[in-house]
DNA sequence: CGATAACCGAGACGGTACGTCTAGTCTTATC
DNA sequence: GATAAGACTAGACGTACCGTCTCGGTTATCG
């Protein structure tokens, strides 16, 4: 049985302060001005306090963007095309608020560290690619999606572009073109050749309600 | 007329050995690790000249970056769907060397800073975006790609899913994959089996309009 | 009662060392020579750890000198005269070694700092004042000295003329002079009616084989 | 015949500006705050011209200060007494300006330079020293000074107080205290024997007229 | 009168030291 | 044994000056 360890425990409150003043100095000043110092101020905690836990400020910005996670509701409404572009909506809405856009330098700075670079994919993508994989087997299976379509693919393929753009201009994709590139991503996706004419008023429509 | 600014010229020996060993250093020790008076050290420069001529190490690293910028030739084989290949592994090449990965995260980090992020994508970006943009504006113009299609969609279709799946995954996408996603992507992109004659007109119009 | 402050206390050693590379080096380079960096690193001490105690070079400085006094003891040979000559001679001595030269220069360059002077007085100078008022006081008692002599004017007397000396030639005053020097502060400084013949005669016999 | 070398002459307004701009930044901010470019931009020159002119800081100072040398007249009132307490007073006023502080400050920095210290010993002391010797030649050849008195022992015991007591405690003597000291060194340098009470009584009428 | 030479201002050059900041570790007394 | 506090070594930061150099341009003497 797990034995407790001797000694005054690790205290809960604290290790919940230091998550919890890294994302809110992580919007504020960015990840380049991110500091233990300052995080550690903020959490009326001391530094070593904070060290004890994480081995630098890397792993700590790391679990702080894990403990943030959302589950990423599937909400299957029956429809791939749909389900496609809930998750593609979602996605945009977490890279608007202020975090969002730091997840983006997070990623690329912690490339060479494979154990920070495993831990986020394990726990802050990981979840979010089995849902989409989920997603995807369903329109497979409902003929919807092309029926030899891999999750991996069709997951680079729906978030590609708007990271693409982001990581380019500094600006999410505005809706007018995260719904023309959606309706691209989804020809390359879907199963062949559906009626012109039908298909063509399903996107209008369906754009013409979601669009936020 | 055009004077002479007073004084001792800046030296264009001491800018280019400074870009030169920033590039050098970016490569060995990453854009984690580097430093102005490591950059200057190896160029052979006290420190106050690098300063004298850039604000911030990252100026400094977009500078650096801009000043290797190859034209991105545009090979023209007569074949859309081969010079979108070409343009592809083209990136793919780029992105594998160790430069290539700093590449990334100085995006990543130049995000907040606007000067920066505009001189990175007008000198940087802003060549290969439009030899790209002469790949799709031909391809229209004969029929292999969509009429409608616009050259930043494009662009974002087929670059943004290697550039996403080297963020998350660290490693350049393998041939296969990429390969597949190209497959994905060209299905996106282009045009229908379409009788080639009245479409061709019609592109041949937009795209003259729509180039930059 | 007086609590402990909280917190590592100050390394007790990194402070000897500091002040003893502070008078090492202020020995080999000179008061101009002296650099912080160059301290610490011979203390084998981080800058930091250094500007954390003293706010300025010249506040080490004074420190480092302060830490550096001896007693000046007072001999009490029973003759006022013999005391006033060895304190005289204690001074030139002091003023001859390498650091001796430095002192010179640290009084006239903190002359503006108002608290070094006050410190380096109070706890370099005080000490010595107050043994050497002691010794006036005792001549004065025995009827050796003048009776109204006062002790800072006897200091002024007895210190001024070699420390002027060596202020205006770089080199502390040689033997002969010193005794040519102290025979004629003598004279202003004795109670008066000794024996003219013995008085005069020593005096005469001195000052006669001393001048140069 | 001497002739004139050819290029253009060094400016001679150049060279005033700048002896005037170093005493006026000296009195302004000290020795210590002292820096070429302040000096050169202040006498709205280049750089290069000051140290055309001079090698050191140190040099232009010393060069500053030998500038403003005024003769230092002997009055030669006829009484060696009174000769003295001129000059001593003539010292203390000239101690007393902001840049008079500095003086001492240069003194004590220029030490180890030889070539700076004999500079400043053969062209602002020599003239006051020489000054100086020729009252006590007088005095000697009156008889009002003992015959075996020499000018530079004289010079050390008139000046030394009160230039130690500057060095101590920062400020000049006052009065006061300047007339007991000189009083003290009259009965150093002053011939015999003269009778005792009546010695004292002219003491203190002379004193007390010759206060300022 | 044109050539030559040393000066002039401005300002960049390679360096060095400054004083501050942060990293990551260590040492207290307290809980 | 974990805690808050705060010191520790190490080293990068951006700035200020140093003393030298390189510009374009000016002012003198000399041929």
């Amino acid at each position: 049985m797990a034995r407790r360890s001797p000694g005054r425990p690790r205290s809960a409150a604290a290790e919940q302060a230091i998550l919890t003043s890294t994302m809110a100095l992580l919007a504020e000043v960015g990840l380049h001005g991110l500091t233990i110092g300052a995080i550690a101020a903020r959490a009326g905690v001391g530094r070593p306090t904070v060290y004890r836990r994480w081995r630098s400020l890397e792993a700590l910005v790391v679990a702080a963007l894990i403990s943030t996670v959302r589950p990423l509701r599937d909400l299957d409404t029956g429809d791939a095309r749909r389900d496609l572009w809930l998750m593609l909506t979602g996605l945009t809405r977490d890279l608007r608020g202020r975090v969002g856009r730091g997840v983006l330098g997070v990623h690329a700075a912690v490339q060479a560290h494979s154990p920070l670079a495993q831990a986020l994919r394990d726990h802050y993508l990981g979840p979010r690619a089995r849902a989409f994989a989920a997603v995807v087997a369903r329109g497979v299976a409902s003929g919807q999606l092309r029926a030899d379509l891999e999750p991996h693919l069709a997951l680079d393929l729906l978030f590609g572009p708007p990271i693409y753009h982001l990581l380019l201009t500094g600006e999410p994709m505005g809706t007018r073109r995260l719904k023309a590139t959606f309706a691209a991503v989804w020809r390359a996706l879907a199963a062949r050749p559906q009626p012109v004419s039908s298909s063509s008023t399903r996107e209008g429509r369906r754009s013409g309600r979601l669009g936020r």
